[in-house]
DNA sequence: TAGATTGTTAATCGATTAACAATC
DNA sequence: TAGATTGTTAATCGATTAACAATC
């Protein structure tokens, strides 16, 4: 039975948790049923301590005997992470980038699906981009609310983005994968996650010189 | 004048202060010549203690009458962030996400600049992606060594990585900016930085549902 | 049983923020 | 000067790890 919740979960712990579940499909499709906490450890780069503590939040009780079983472990964490009928999703901007995701994110999580993309330019409107259609920017506010929509990533250029994000939260969305360098402004309870991919080749390139900072684990 | 080093620097400060340097220029181009911590603090999204430890580090002195010189902090930053001559990059894995990382780090920052590719697909080998040759995964090892490249670009299958991964290091990269998802087990003076596309979506998805993380900043 | 693993609390570690004397 | 800002240390905060009784 997952925990009734109350205690509110740090970024990372979750980001460890879909990790998990990763290692754990794997595991599975190499025919392995049950995992030791030791074991999944050593997988994901993390101490046992912390998968322990990682998996004590979603509520399923591994046995001291056999640990934990993979199969019952996936379930609980899928009643953990996963919205029931799973997540629609809209990215804004099919550009380069855009166009990469759309393809990246195609068939790869079920249950997490890009249902709908966004562009100013007319020459991409009503084009199908990897099973998902192109509207223009004026119809972004009434097909999100049509779509139920409530997790859009942004990948428009940088001056564009604050304004995309705030038409986003009017529209509805709660949670923002923001491609775009620049610090998202907006309230409080909505969730924005930033990948900024200069900064991160910038950062690999300091370390490179100065010493690997022998980072554990997930980022 | 830089500090002569020693104390090492956390990852996270060396993200916030590539974040700094990108306001500053910005703030450059709109005419501005100086700043206070407190400015800078309110558009990267930080405190401004944090923002004067930060910067702190980079050995460049503000003054209490006009804060700092944005010309003077921006030259301090470069110093402390930038090999002198620039980054030269490799990127391994020329698919959907590989040509969009070239055309995305293309001309963004002059000094960080992708200068080969490898693929392992025949068909690709000579061709030409947005100013950067394709080179056959064969030559990887003698073309690291020519090019004299430090840093690495991991967009290849999951399956893959962990092996591509250390052929780069052989062949002396001393840092990854990794897209694959898995986690790679490498000597602890390689930097690895993860950007696991599919986990930072999930997380955004389960936050969007479970309450927004006030998150400060960067990522 | 003996040995290993679990859930859970206490101790540790590191990063952020608050505070303040020195400065302009 | 008075007010605001700086560099820097101390206090706070949160996350990770170590430890251990209970369990199989």
């Amino acid at each position: 039975m997952p925990v009734t919740d109350g205690a509110s979960v740090s970024e990372r712990t979750v980001g460890r948790l879909t990790l998990y579940r990763r290692l754990l499909n794997e595991a599975l499709s190499a025919g392995t049923e049950s995992l030791y906490s030791r074991e999944l450890a050593e997988r994901s780069g993390n101490s046992a301590a912390q998968v322990r503590r990682d998996l004590m939040v979603v509520g399923y009780d591994g046995s001291t005997a056999h640990g934990y079983s993979v199969r019952d472990l996936l379930k609980s964490l899928s009643d953990y992470l996963d919205r029931p009928g799973g997540e629609r999703v809209a990215l804004i901007g099919i550009g380069n980038l855009g166009r990469a995701l759309m393809a990246y994110f195609t068939g790869r999580r079920p249950g997490l699906r890009i249902v709908a993309g966004f562009d100013k330019d007319p020459y991409r409107h009503g084009r199908v981009i990897h099973g998902c259609r192109c509207h223009p920017m004026n119809d972004l506010e009434t097909c999100i609310a049509k779509e139920e929509i409530n997790v859009a990533i942004v990948a428009v250029p940088g001056p564009e983005a604050q304004g995309v994000a705030e038409r986003l939260v009017r529209a509805g969305v709660r949670g923002i994968l923001n491609f775009a360098p620049v610090p998202l402004h907006l309230p409080a309870h909505i969730h924005v996650e930033n990948i900024d991919l200069t900064m991160s080749l910038e950062k690999v390139a300091y370390f490179s010189r100065n010493g690997g900072t022998e980072r554990k684990g997930n980022n």
